[in-house]
DNA sequence: AATGAATGAGAGTTCATTCAT
DNA sequence: AATGAATGAACTCTCATTCAT
């Protein structure tokens, strides 16, 4: 079903894979409470029960785009270099973060929709929050390197310092992509020694 | 229609604040997309007509609540001390927020539902923008002056520092009173002249 | 709406009363599988969304449903005379019933319905057993003191006879009237003395 | 689809009956109002697509089950002695359904959905009324054969007696055994000679 | 100012059935 | 003979809103 002949034909996951990312373009669009499962299956150009047989309700649509989005961060995670310079590594990662707002800036509004919802719904807690902590361990960790190094102040506290770091990236998400840089080289200066 | 007694007193807009409480009460609890009209009625203790009496409909029940919102932290901030030593002004500005966070944690998680539905609805936008933008603005403040005063970093960015402090905190509003102490004492070591 | 002055508005317990009429007289037609909130709606002639004011489920409409038959069934069963010759009283209860028959055919088979439907659902059961109940214990009574004054054979088992009774009654339901006499005088000659 | 090797076994009508008994199954466990062509697909271990392969719609579906159903009775009636004193004949058709109503509830379940939904239903009226009848006739004869003898009443209405004798077989079908032994001999007392 | 009742529009979900392979 | 996927039609139920009083 998946070769190269057949192809014309959305079997199986590719369906999943399609609603998906329906959903998650209708929720950047709409935020969580304006998700219709019939928009949804409009999008993908199916009927509604066809999108109840490959997603039986929304319950594991939910969960379904919650998946879909941890692996889309897993893949950027992985992609991530690992070795260098704290600091520099600190740089990379905010980098690349400003990159992912600017190129796919829907997910990050997704992100923030299921982060929002994760306080109200266990379900969505336990798929998301994983992401989140480790998003915030790779920073507490290029944190207590940097300071071994010497890259980042002595006396720093690595966790508080993720936990700012996180916060101002998350609440830059809406702003616009120039005030980026400014933030990012003030958060350099905020961690590192002077 | 129960207590005969009281019925003169909630005339007008008591009823409307009566409304506006128990809408964030229930925007605290359930998110915004849980908020039901007849929710809101039952805890006031009247009828849906009732209630569509006195607030037309969901947007004007939705600036119902910022208002009530925006006037809540008005008083606040008017309460705020506005002279004194930059750092200091810093530290109780922090101080007031951790104490907001864990004597009326609801104002905060409305206040957050409100911004984040500020990205999609106008409305909001407007109602919410010049209270976020008050805080930001006090912050750039404090650090214009604390550069100046030298009791912040020369080179310090106010505008940069401010959104970093104000992501910090907003992005702490879910976490362990304990952990905002750590926060606190790591954001004025990021800010202040070593 | 019917009437002169003010009673043209169905308040209330009016509109469940309609609605469980008109719920009857579907069941009647088309069995309980057949059952649409609809077409109650429609029968009773108000929107689907007032029916669910009235009746918010469609549990609480089948609770609805039971209710008004032993409503009637207990108006029908306080009507039967109590005194005089067991034979009598017998017959009696055996012609009241084939009038209901021909009367209110409807009635005996949403009585059937009901009491298959009790087979499988508990808050049915709860509700219908009693009825039948009633009615077993009715029968069995007035066996006991027939076999006393010697109207019924002596040796007698009133509950086995009260079963034979009631299931002949029921099996009869479909059954043109006129068979119901032979029916009867049978049922007769089957316990009196002989 | 799984175990190949008895893939050839299961073809044709074999595939029909084994949709009939699971549907019989089914309808013992949830009424005719709870079938579902999915269910029985699944129980029988194949698609639902397949399914409608072999039964086209539920009305095929229906008429099946009553075959299926009616097949079943028929062996039984075949198996059923014919001759001996009437009552004795009539005793051993009271017991053979006393056993099957233990060994084989799931048949009269089925059954007596199946005369409930006669009542509504053209088709399955058709293929259900000869089975009823078929069994009335049978007592019918017995009883008219018993008056000659003597073993039955004279003056005994042979068809009443056969609807009464009906009846409490069926209404007795989801009580406890052990009383089915006293239906029984009161029914012989109420039509034996004196 | 308040209410009980009503309503239209729509939401999620289910189901028998069909289509392409 | 069998399947995965698709579909239309329907169903129950919900919700903000309105109407008559």
């Amino acid at each position: 079903m998946k070769q190269v002949i057949k192809q014309h034909y959305e079997a199986g996951d590719d369906r999943r894979r399609q609603i998906a990312s329906a959903a998650r373009k209708l929720i950047a669009e709409k935020g969580f409470e304006g998700l219709r499962t019939r928009e949804i299956a409009d999008a993908v150009g199916i009927n509604v029960a066809t999108m109840h047989y490959h997603v039986p309700n929304k319950e594991a649509l939910i969960v379904l785009i919650a998946e879909s989005l941890g692996e889309e961060l897993e893949a950027d995670r992985a992609a991530m270099r690992r070795d260098g310079p704290p600091l520099e590594l600190f740089e990379a990662e905010l980098e690349n973060y400003g990159q992912r707002l600017q190129k796919r800036p829907e997910t990050m509004k997704v992100f923030s929709e299921l982060m929002q919802r994760a306080g109200r719904d266990e379900t969505i807690r336990r798929i998301m929050t994983p992401f989140a902590d480790q998003w915030h361990n790779r920073f507490t960790e290029i944190f207590e390197q940097g300071i071994k190094t010497g890259d980042f102040r002595p006396g720093l506290n690595p966790v508080a310092a993720a936990s700012i770091t996180m916060g101002a990236a998350i609440h830059h998400r809406h702003k616009p992509k120039q005030e980026f840089a400014a933030l990012k080289s003030e958060l350099v200066n905020a961690f590192r020694k002077h």
